[in-house]
DNA sequence: CGTGAGCGA
């Protein structure tokens, strides 16, 4: 039993509120929808490509060790500057089906990890990539 | 007060 995976699942627990039902226990049922539309906002549809927030200082292999207990991680990827190497503070999980993605998402999402919390929600399809370089041919990343 | 809402060379 030595896991050395700083995959510490500590949740918070239901306490922490004190105050909560203070001056502001007046209106109470929801206030109707401003009808103001969250253009495009996080929650993508269902998709083996998972984004993870929340990966400061958390590496492809901790997010993968991590993520692997709920599914087969096909690959993990911690995003960081190519000029120094730091991490910007996400990354992605690909999982091999839609299923273990899903309870890699309910199962880590709000998670600690490396005494950061992650976020893990499905990532958005990245099918138009920066054309740095104008490159020769046509890149195309794996599709299922 | 352990919290950022962020999408990849």
């Amino acid at each position: 039993m030595a896991m050395k995976n700083a995959c510490t699942v500590a949740a918070a627990g239901p306490r922490g509120l004190r105050s909560l039902f203070s001056t502001l226990s007046t209106n109470f049922p929801f206030p109707s929808q401003p009808a103001a539309n969250q253009s495009q906002r996080p929650q993508a549809e269902p998709s083996t490509n998972l984004f993870v927030s929340g990966t400061k200082r958390t590496t492809d292999e901790g997010l993968r060790e991590c993520f692997a207990k709920f599914g087969e991680v096909v690959h993990a990827r911690v995003v960081k500057d190519r000029a120094s190497g730091w991490s910007k503070g996400f990354g992605f999980v690909r999982y091999s089906t839609l299923e273990e993605a899903a309870a890699g998402i309910e199962g880590m999402d709000g998670k600690f990890l490396d005494g950061w919390v992650i976020f893990a929600e499905y990532a958005r399809p990245r099918d138009s990539p920066p054309p740095s370089p104008p490159s020769y041919a046509n890149n195309h990343y794996g599709r299922q």
